[in-house]
DNA sequence: CTGGATGTGAAGAAATATTTTCAAAATGGG
DNA sequence: CCCATTTTGAAAATATTTCTTCACATCCAG
């Protein structure tokens, strides 16, 4: 039984198949179909999925050298998880020279899942309404950051400037604030960033401008902020990392994501901006083109 | 619980969300990694795998609207039944909801793609390199950003300033930067940032550092800034993005693993300032602990 | 006709799930 | 910072399901 230990059950019963007795092997092809889902029910699932009793079942999880059907399944569901969670992402071999122990390596992996794994959890209609409530002329964007996250709204608000008018970047230093909140209008949107450690003072920011009649979307992480209370749309962007901090990678593809959404839906706004931006930069000659 | 009925796990998950207590997002969040495989072993399994207890499992299958734990097995079961014996599974089922043609997964296709692309591009000699030049503590680092990339040094500058000491973020306003180069002595280290459309003014800047003696990293685009001529080091990122703006997403990535490899290789006085950073919130009480 | 394979049903055993209680811990408000 | 409230986990008792095994009737191939 030892030389079995590391067999998948398909290669078990492949081998032992001609051991098989009739109702064995109908219940063998019944596994080998649609494996390893069809094998994850209960032993009276399987049996009657595959038109034979109980004991077969039992019986032919002993003949290939499991201890019993839960040590069967137990098995397939290993494999099942092994082939699930390893996509091509690491067979893929970017930048080869590294060892995959490199850190950059390790990174990359560690954000290319947080990136499948948010998108995984985001829903395309939380998207769509906040692109909308972002596109709509009549409500002002205000944004918002924490000690880290600050730099994202930073990000935002530098875009968004570009693409409407009514973008307000509210200043890091929460003294100020009450002025800010005095400025927003019942239909106004805030957009807030807060990631953990959660910070105390966005939360009653958000609670603030919820109270005065404000949209409240927030980005925040998987554990998401209690300012989510407030909100009416949440992001929550997984920020795992091999570092003591956390990445903001994800996040910022959301923002970016979002950003070409509302551009697009207001494009012939925003062109006009961007060529009176070009205009002026030439004019005050700050930047010289090269490309 | 009738509306319930045509819904994944995943979105009873989802829409709940915020009814869920601290245990139940762990377990949710744990469930939804690897999902849905991650739900498939016994009840205890999954509770030790998420680190809460049983009751806790129980109890959200429960909230959620199952009859019981079994209950939400089945239908996890049958959920994989359906993804793996269907074809769908060509597009890795990321956003499953959204057509393909959503900005949101064109958005993370490309992304994806620049990211293999560009670290395919990035010698680790060069990461290490870099990551050697900021752990020096002899060497101040000096940051640098241009309109849109100014958020990025802001980011860079809020995490190494925790890191270590040493550390300036150069202002906005090219006009101040004769005298921030004043300040740079040989040896000092100037993190710039510049993508398309590369500016004037940082190239001047670099030109200037370089001139007094002082090591010029370069955070630029795949086309590579004019800056690179003065720069010691340089990471062209990818940018390509479905938008009228370029994507800045691997370029934090980047900048979040270097911040990673030099926190870990200076960890000791890193974990002190940490310390004392904790202690000085605290004092503050700007922030409140919630994790 | 015969012997092995199979299914049925059932009973006991084992594992698993549910529920309860209660103390400890976390949370949220003042 | 403290207190009231909620949440949580451990333990245990209970309920339920699932598994194993057996006895026995049936089927079928040779």
């Amino acid at each position: 039984m030892n030389r079995e230990e590391g067999q998948t059950v398909a290669e078990r019963i492949r081998a032992r198949f001609d051991d098989l007795t009739r109702a064995e092997r109908q219940l063998a092809n019944t596994i080998l179909e649609n494996y390893p889902v069809s094998g994850l029910g209960s032993i009276t699932t399987v049996a009657e999925a595959s038109g034979v009793s109980t004991p077969t079942v039992a019986r032919m999880a002993k003949k290939l050298g499991f201890g019993g059907f839960p040590d069967l399944q137990g098995a397939l569901r290993g494999e099942l998880e092994a082939t699930i969670s390893s996509p091509i992402s690491k067979h893929d071999r970017w930048a080869e020279n590294a060892p995959d122990t490199h850190i950059l390596n390790r990174f990359a992996d560690v954000v290319m899942d947080n990136m499948r794994q948010s998108l995984r959890n985001i829903g395309t209609e939380t998207f769509d309404s906040v692109a909308r409530l972002l596109t709509d002329p009549d409500r002002t964007i205000h944004t918002v950051g924490g000690r880290i996250s600050r730099s994202l709204a930073d990000y935002f608000y530098t875009h968004m400037q570009v693409i409407r008018g009514g973008v307000t970047l509210v200043a890091p230093n929460s003294n100020t604030w009450p002025h800010y909140v005095l400025n927003m209008k019942p239909g106004d949107v805030l957009v807030a960033f807060d990631v953990r450690r959660y910070e105390h003072d966005i939360i009653r920011l958000a609670e603030m401008a919820t109270g005065r009649g404000v949209d409240v979307v927030l980005f925040t992480d998987q554990w998401g902020s209690p300012a989510a209370k407030y909100a009416k749309h949440a992001f929550r962007a997984r920020i795992e990392a091999p570092s003591a901090w956390d990445s903001s990678a994800v996040t910022l593809f959301l923002l970016e994501a979002l950003i070409a959404a509302v551009q697009n839906a207001m494009w012939s706004e925003t062109h006009t901006r961007m060529k009176d931006l070009e205009e002026l930069f030439d004019q005050t000659k700050l930047f010289r083109k090269f490309v």
